[in-house]
DNA sequence: ACGCTGTTGCGTGCTGGTCGCGTTTTGATA
DNA sequence: TATCAAAACGCGACCAGCACGCAACAGCGT
């Protein structure tokens, strides 16, 4: 699951992920140090799933690096939150979730089925604008997701009305 | 937001959200017993802070009625959950608060500060809309907070980026 | 190659919440 | 009003997700 660190972005179909040398290079502009740990969890989250949370991350991780414990992962993601690397979001009541912050986006949860839908940009800017017009409140959509009952469920459920899931 | 159900009810000096007794009979209602815990539940919620926190409502039961446990706490608001009386929010990364289902409302938290703004009914509506005919996805916008910074905030961080504190 | 200091592994602890069990209480029925 | 099954309770153990303190280790500027 690991092709070499080159150099050159051969792209994933749905976006510009920045490659796990141009990552490291920010930690080295923030002036952290780049360690073994670091690296594979920067790959994992180049390389694996669209939503990994902290025990994905870990799992990647030490199927490289048997060793690494988990509140390296936890103390590393923090640290590269804090750098702007990352960010993390929260889909629903369990573990947070983690992406490039290269890659953030909004996110709509079903509440029944757990269906995840990355929110087109543009979905937010209508209450934002409100948001900002009417409150002074500068919206920033993205740490949580916004819950509902997604395409599928929503026919399902048509007279019926499952228990939610996620709430 | 409340229609004046004072109806019979020898008054608590509040008036405003619903009474006490009209929340015990939704739970007779829906088949659940009426106990001492249950009906302080209730009362913490209707004559209590705006966004308890189960461990919040908790003290205020024990302030009646000190033997009252946390689980019994914690089963009561899932119980009351289940019955559609009342509804829980996620302001931030701590516990979830509760509030009465005739109350539930969006939140706008500040991410600096972390206050929370009501927000007006109709601020997700342009948002609601455009997830249901472009994604078919019906939009329930109140169970977790959208993050933001507030305009007390913005105001004085113009130039300088303070870190987020409620993330 | 050295040494300063950031980072790691490890254990331990915390918060927020769930579960199983034996006992108590509720409220429908007699 | 007494009876009694089932609902709810109190209690403690336990769980997930994460934070922390410490000693050992390792990155990287010199």
């Amino acid at each position: 699951m690991l092709p070499p660190g080159d150099g050159g972005s051969h792209g994933y179909p749905w976006g510009m992920s920045s490659t796990v040398d141009e990552l490291v290079a920010q930690l080295r502009d923030g002036g952290s140090r780049v360690t073994t740990a670091r690296r594979l969890v920067l790959t994992a989250l180049v390389k694996g799933a669209h939503h990994p949370t902290a025990e994905e991350l870990l799992v990647a991780v030490r199927a490289l690096a048997p060793d690494v414990h988990a509140s390296t992962v936890y103390r590393n993601l923090e640290e590269l939150e804090r750098l702007g690397v990352v960010v993390h979001t929260h889909l629903g009541h369990g573990a947070a979730t983690y992406h490039l912050a290269t890659e953030a986006h909004g996110h709509l949860v079903c509440e029944v089925c757990g269906a995840t839908v990355e929110a087109p940009e543009d979905l937010f800017e209508a209450m934002a604008q409100g948001a900002k017009r009417r409150l002074g409140f500068e919206l920033r959509p993205y740490h949580f997701a916004v819950l509902g009952v997604c395409a599928d469920c929503a026919a399902l459920s048509d007279g019926a009305d499952p228990e939610p899931s996620v709430g």
